[in-house]
RNA sequence: GUCCCCAUCGUCUAGUGGCCUAGGACGCUGGCCUCUCACGCCGGUAACGGGGGUUCGACUCCCCCUGGGGACGCCA
């Protein structure tokens, strides 16, 4: 039998990282098992369905790479034949039609609570056959066993075992007809095949519940694998109410969305010590049967961490097109791809995000740079680097090839020259050229932005000393 | 409140009765490398929540407590 998996969010809003993680898990124990994945847009709540959320979810899976291999499908479209089934089940006397109003069901909750006891429907409406007024509205309720358990085998939780009266009826029709989420699960999980239901830990509560419907069909039960939740720093469960924000927020702070699968798969799954994992190598190994049982700290440290090392690992071309928009996210626009790309080898290792790496390589692309840091100023930007910064201006001026090598032996006729160390130079060179005391290795940095901008720059630099020595004079 | 789940460094985790003097990773931190930053490398910091059992022997098994979480909708 070949694996069908769902992932089947409710269209209230943006996909979460919470929410990513079970697509994530879906998507990779699918793989591992060569399955199917289907997306299915549970929508059965109309009034607080959007379609933007669609959008968005859609937008979120496909930037973290989890296209659905079916779908998306919308439980709604499939109304009819929920609200069949839910005939059949009334008609089979596994179902039966509720009279209870709104305020009844609080007021009968309300006393449950009172006594101790777990708030639950009481089945008052099991034994009336006829309305309390003609034409009363009603739901259909799930006539379900009241003695046994549901016991199921879980491939994260283990066995799980629910008497049968600790449950109640649930409803599987509303008072205006449409029906609910746990009989349109049931359909749906049916029609569609799906063998294996990886969900969130939240939902175990309605498992016996879905189970029990199956039987009650004689349908298959698909398997389940409840997955811990994600929390906030907090402590409690990561919602878009609580503390949780898009996934393709993640993106637009410079993530790359191999490296949050990696952060994600590692919360409550381990393989070894390994911590920094290829989608391909996640796809291959991970299993859903080998995760843990505990809930995990959403930890940002982490994720930067595992971020600089996907961008490490990543080949340069690849981190093109989010970094210009990143680019242009801080004004720098029109910026040559080709130029771009040969620069950021240099800068791989010393971002942990794209948003890091472009404010890093601005410089590079700035006509001009306005203004030295202060602390960078203060510190190397010393009277006494005026002589060797002016003679390494003129030599570089009369050097017309413009490679590391030239720039090196240009470098070194200076030191020489003036008996001094690679630090004193580089340093107020550095500042000149980036306006900071970081960048990569000064003849790599003064290659990258070529010739005519570092000739300018150092020109600039030199004034700046010229005029400092005469403001001291 | 009721039912259910969880419990190893601050965080993510390894650990399935002796291999544990509890391993790795993030973070923090000392050092090395070095033209800066970063990467890398070497070192440090820091945990089995408490109490009972079971056992020759418990991080590992059982019970209780404590703490945390989830579920209790005509939401999904």
């Amino acid at each position: 039998m070949t694996l069908r998996t769902r992932f089947a969010p409710s269209p209230t809003g943006f996909l979460h990282i919470g929410g990513a993680r079970t697509a994530l898990f879906c998507h990779l124990h699918t793989r591992h098992y060569g399955g199917t994945t289907i997306l299915r847009i549970e929508d059965t709540d109309r009034e607080r369905s959007k379609s933007e959320a669609v959008e968005a979810i859609l937008a979120g899976m496909h930037w973290l790479g989890l296209d659905p291999d079916e779908g998306p499908y919308f439980q709604s479209s499939h109304c009819e034949k929920h609200l069949e089934i839910a005939e059949q089940l009334l008609i089979g006397e596994r179902a039966y039609r509720c009279y209870c109003t709104k305020e009844e069901l609080d007021e009968m909750r309300d006393k449950q609570r009172a006594a101790g006891l777990k708030p639950r429907y009481d089945g008052r409406c099991r034994n009336r056959s006829e309305p309390p007024q003609e034409g009363a509205p009603f739901v259909i309720r799930f006539l379900r066993p009241t003695t046994g358990e549901v016991v199921w085998e879980d491939k994260i939780q283990g066995e799980v075992r629910v008497r049968n009266d600790e449950l109640d009826d649930l409803i599987l029709v509303r008072s205006d007809g449409s029906p609910t989420y746990n009989l349109s699960v049931v359909v749906d999980d049916h029609d569609m095949g799906i063998n294996l239901v990886i969900r969130g830990e939240d939902h175990l509560s309605n498992t016996p519940r879905q189970i029990q419907l199956f039987e009650a069909l004689a349908w298959d039960v698909p398997e389940y694998a409840h997955m811990p939740l994600l929390h906030g720093s907090d402590g409690a469960k990561l919602s878009k109410r609580h503390g949780a924000v898009s996934v393709l927020s993640f993106r637009e702070e410079g993530f790359l969305p191999s490296a949050v699968n990696n952060y994600l798969v590692r919360l409550g799954w381990s393989h070894g010590d390994q911590e920094i994992f290829t989608m391909q190598e996640m796809e291959s190994l991970f299993d859903i049967c080998e995760v843990g049982r505990s809930a995990a700290i959403f930890n940002n440290d982490k994720l930067l961490w595992i971020n600089s090392h996907h961008i490490m690992d990543s080949p340069p071309e690849e981190l093109l097109e989010d970094l210009l928009y990143q680019l242009e996210q801080i004004g720098i626009e029109n910026v040559d791809k080709v130029k771009l790309l040969s620069a950021v080898p240099e800068f791989q290792e010393r971002s942990k995000t794209l948003v890091e790496m472009a404010q890093k390589m601005a410089f590079l692309f700035l006509d001009d740079i306005d203004y030295y840091e202060p602390t960078a100023a203060k510190k190397y930007m010393k009277i006494s680097a005026l002589p060797p910064l002016t003679e390494l201006t003129r030599r570089l001026e009369s050097n017309n090839e413009w490679t590391l090598e030239s720039i090196e032996k240009v470098f070194a006729s200076v030191l020489a020259a003036f008996e001094m160390k690679m630090g004193k130079l580089a340093q107020p060179v550095r500042v000149a050229l980036t306006g900071t005391a970081t960048s990569p290795g000064i003849y790599e940095t003064l290659y990258l932005l070529g010739r005519t901008k570092s000739l300018s720059r150092l020109q600039a630099g030199v004034l700046y000393l010229e005029e400092k020595s005469q403001s001291t004079d």
